[in-house]
DNA sequence: TTCCATGCAAACAATTTGCAGCAGT
DNA sequence: ACTGCTGCAAATTGTTTGCATGGAA
């Protein structure tokens, strides 16, 4: 990405007012401001960012990969029942992991599988 | 699945024996002890037994799911070189998720993504 | 004998890619 | 002007599914 277009503006912007979105949920946002604007350009803005470490790639299970606004380490709980993505904060995992992996040098993804407060108080 | 199958007991065979693998390759070794065996059987199976615990779906960045032969909690190191999978032990991370999740009742899915030792020794 | 699981092929979802033309520097 | 990025559509990849039939209990 050498160059600083409107599309990749656009999807950094939407990226950062919403959060924990589809590729598919970013387009569909971005056609709003841009008709013109593809798929693929979405997919390949959102892959170079996430490469860059401007934003964050998580993977779900059993659905499409979401992006993140947030970059720096954090942790996700997703909700089976709902399919909801929340953040949430692990404290002290990353001095677990360092010493695990034996390096500093080291990116990770965790995704819990939880349900969340509002589907455990409908569940009952 | 409330049948024992053939296809079932292979298939099983074959987790246990190798680790970490894609769907694709366990149909690629199944098909030499069971010709006609399909792939979609693979899928079917693979999934089932997953869901019944009786193995543990891996999702990996970029790229296809893998099965493993390990139900116990554990972790994955993702090479980005090699593409290589490895089993990593974190000690206390159960214990940092039930404090931040505030319950006992999760599974989840760490995959740290690290230069395996071959690939740290051969950049050098 | 009763269903469930299989094989097969077609469908599907998510994502990537080739290429001609437009836009950013 | 140069070159990278876009839009478009087609191609890929990974996975699921409908249906007739063979196999397990």
């Amino acid at each position: 990405m050498k160059y600083l277009t409107q599309q990749c503006k656009l999807i950094l912007a939407i990226i950062q007012e919403f959060g924990h979105m589809t590729a598919e949920e970013v387009y569909r946002e971005a056609v709003k401001a841009m008709p013109k604007i593809a798929l693929g350009t979405v997919y390949r803005n959102l892959n170079e960012m996430a490469q860059d470490g401007r934003i964050r790639k998580i993977r779900v299970p059993d659905g499409p990969d979401r992006f993140d606004k947030t970059v720096s380490p954090h942790e996700h709980m997703i909700c089976p029942k709902c399919g909801g993505v929340l953040d949430l904060e692990v404290k002290g995992l990353t001095e677990c992991l360092k010493e695990a992996v034996g390096s500093d040098d080291f990116q990770y993804d965790l995704s819990v599988n939880a349900c969340c407060a509002k589907c455990r108080a409908a569940q009952q």
